[in-house]
DNA sequence: GATTAACGATACCGATCTGTATCGATAAAG
DNA sequence: CTTTATCGATACAGATCGGTATCGTTAATC
């Protein structure tokens, strides 16, 4: 294994450890145990633990918004149906036995401080997200697409979040429905 | 103070203290040092700190409760509107400077594990929340009342991680804006 | 005023925490 | 083949973790 392969082994079993068990309870013993190397080499890599988590945000959040976005394209060929079809995403991953609600929001509920790097990691991926939605809904040439995308958003973010606390995948639907709605009342006299 | 008094004391010292820095983050030490009293005195009243945590998490969720019902019994008088007034009184949370996102999410995101008692005290309050959007909107004769007692939650859930993320209260309104859309498709032909 | 229970203070326990220093082995690059 | 990084392993550092034992003192109760 080379020296760039390592690091991103390193970044992967970190990430699930760190959802699994949280930021602070999963240590940096744990971290290098399940990858098979030694301390020093994790603290080559990274300067320090925070430095670890923020990588590891860093990875999530792009993984995270490339898996959705080829999902939702192989899924929908309409771009109405593109906004919809993130929820279809969510779901599937309700779905994940490795699901723990969202990393992003329990960083930063473990980081409160916003000036910390981790927090920032945490909201710069929100915006990103924000972002994505709003350019759904402009390519479907929807009414007011940043205030849909912010609307899109707050459906999931509480789908996440009561997915994680119910455990039901279903509520990606619900939110959905809700969605659909949205989108309906968005694409009148447009 | 008696002995009744500390223990409430001791519950509000520990829930600024885990809400503004974590469950993990705060320790024993912390929570003794700004409560001013002993270490043996905490272990008498809680058995550990996770008997301390869902103590917490109980009494947060009282508070949270019955709170949110004196501000909306106080602020509208039609049931329709009492829905509409919980997104006012999250507002009011969002703009306290003791908003540190959900205590509750927190604490599932950092006890992932579901048979954890810090897990099922925020599962609990979480239920009695949906609960009483519910018993609103069945007073105010909507139709499906169970069914948008969960929009209501999905949209609050949302803004309660997007204000949290963000800091903007605002989001407070645009999930009210939302609401106020599905209450009034509920509303018809009932 | 005597009894009794809860208290604060302190020292301590073993475990775990993040992070560093040392050093021999390994493997890639010239 | 030799040089040069990077590696794993280990031991260690100092701090902090949750939790307990001891003990003198305070304060409520009868």
């Amino acid at each position: 294994m080379k020296r760039a392969e390592k690091r991103e082994h390193l970044i992967d079993v970190a990430a699930e450890l760190f959802n699994r068990l949280g930021y602070h309870a999963a240590g940096v013993d744990q971290v290098i145990a399940e990858a098979g190397i030694a301390k020093t080499t994790l603290y080559r890599h990274f300067g320090s633990k925070e430095d670890l988590i923020v990588a590891v945000l860093k990875r999530m959040d792009e993984q995270f918004r490339n898996d959705m976005r080829a999902a939702v394209e192989t899924s929908a060929k309409a771009p109405r149906d593109k906004l919809l079809a993130t929820f279809d995403f969510l779901e599937g991953w309700f779905e994940d036995k490795a699901f723990y609600g969202c990393p992003f929001i329990s960083a930063a509920g473990e980081y409160g401080e916003r000036r910390s790097p981790v927090f920032h990691a945490a909201a710069m991926h929100k915006r990103l997200m924000v972002a994505y939605f709003e350019e759904l809904a402009r390519a479907a040439g929807l009414k007011e697409p940043s205030r849909l995308a912010e609307e899109i958003n707050l459906l999931q973010e509480g789908a996440i979040a009561v997915a994680h606390i119910t455990g039901d995948p279903k509520v990606a639907a619900r939110a959905k429905a809700v969605a659909a709605r949205l989108i309906e009342a968005a694409g009148e006299a447009a």
